[in-house]
DNA sequence: ACAATCGGGACCAAACAGGTCCTGTATCGG
DNA sequence: CCGATACAGGACCTGTTTGGTCCCGATTGT
């Protein structure tokens, strides 16, 4: 149902709460202004250090601090870090898995379908999502393709 | 993983191989065609039939044909008929499940990220995808987020 | 009347993701 | 120099989801 992970959902959670700290924080810290198990926001925190989302402090007094301004994180590079790469199926380029490549005639058509979900993505910041929810407190969804038409 | 059910990848197949028969073709027949399990194909089929994306004929000598030229028949549309809605997060709307909604502080706010991948999925056709495949058998994705930058 | 074919739902099994825990390593403070 | 704090990384278990199968009812042509 093209749905991303929860984990995802965390991940921009505890960003947009590390913004407003504006400092170091440790991962027990930000568990418990979010409402999420500390175990599980240690590791979204861990894997948006490996992309360099959030700097980490090792040792005492240490923790996590954001690694650029809200503006300048795409979504799409948070779905990255979270959910590894953004690939709407399996087949994409050396795709190996799909038993029946050689039959399938839709090896590789899925490309131009990958990148405009891509693109759609790399377009919005956080910071764009954080000024969404000031307008309206829950807008109607667009509902183009939601309902059965 | 941002990753679309596999029979929404079957769908897409059975969808394009029922154009290039250009007529009525049974699910049994569609399935060997194409490779795929009929029980599979045929659950397949009677989602896209609920959608109009294919009309069904029933009785002997029934079966189902296409409802829309490819190029008229969006992406999105195959993915809302087989999958259902298209909704990044459980977060939407009024979205139930999501236990600590009132704390959640992103509440409404993936609404812009739906619209924009919605909107990209609205604007590629199974047409564009069976041209795609006609040019390069399998080009290199963009890779733009797949590395690890 | 019979056979072919779709329509819809129930059901089972395998895969995946969410979540927890444990051990190792680095850094700061005393 | 030693202990405490906090991240790093991986193993592991469990619940949910998804893929896939099957069955029975409804419809239509021969």
């Amino acid at each position: 149902m093209l749905r991303l992970s929860r984990l995802t959902d965390y991940a921009v959670v505890v960003l947009v709460r590390l913004n407003a700290v504006q400092g170091v924080a440790t991962s027990p810290v930000i568990a418990a202004s979010v409402g999420i198990p500390e175990p599980t926001v240690a590791k979204v925190l861990k894997a948006l250090a490996g992309q360099g989302l959030v700097t980490s402090i090792r040792g005492a007094h240490g923790g996590y601090r954001l690694g650029r301004p809200l503006n300048e994180i795409a979504i799409s590079e948070v779905i990255v870090a979270v959910d590894g790469p953004i690939a709407l199926t399996s087949c994409v380029d050396g795709a190996v898995g799909c038993d029946s490549l050689a039959l399938c005639p839709m090896a590789g058509r899925w490309d131009p379908v990958n990148d405009a979900v891509r693109n759609a993505l790399a377009n919005t910041s956080l910071a764009d999502m954080a000024a969404a929810v000031r307008r309206a407190p829950r807008p109607p969804v667009t509902a183009s393709f939601n309902e059965v038409a």
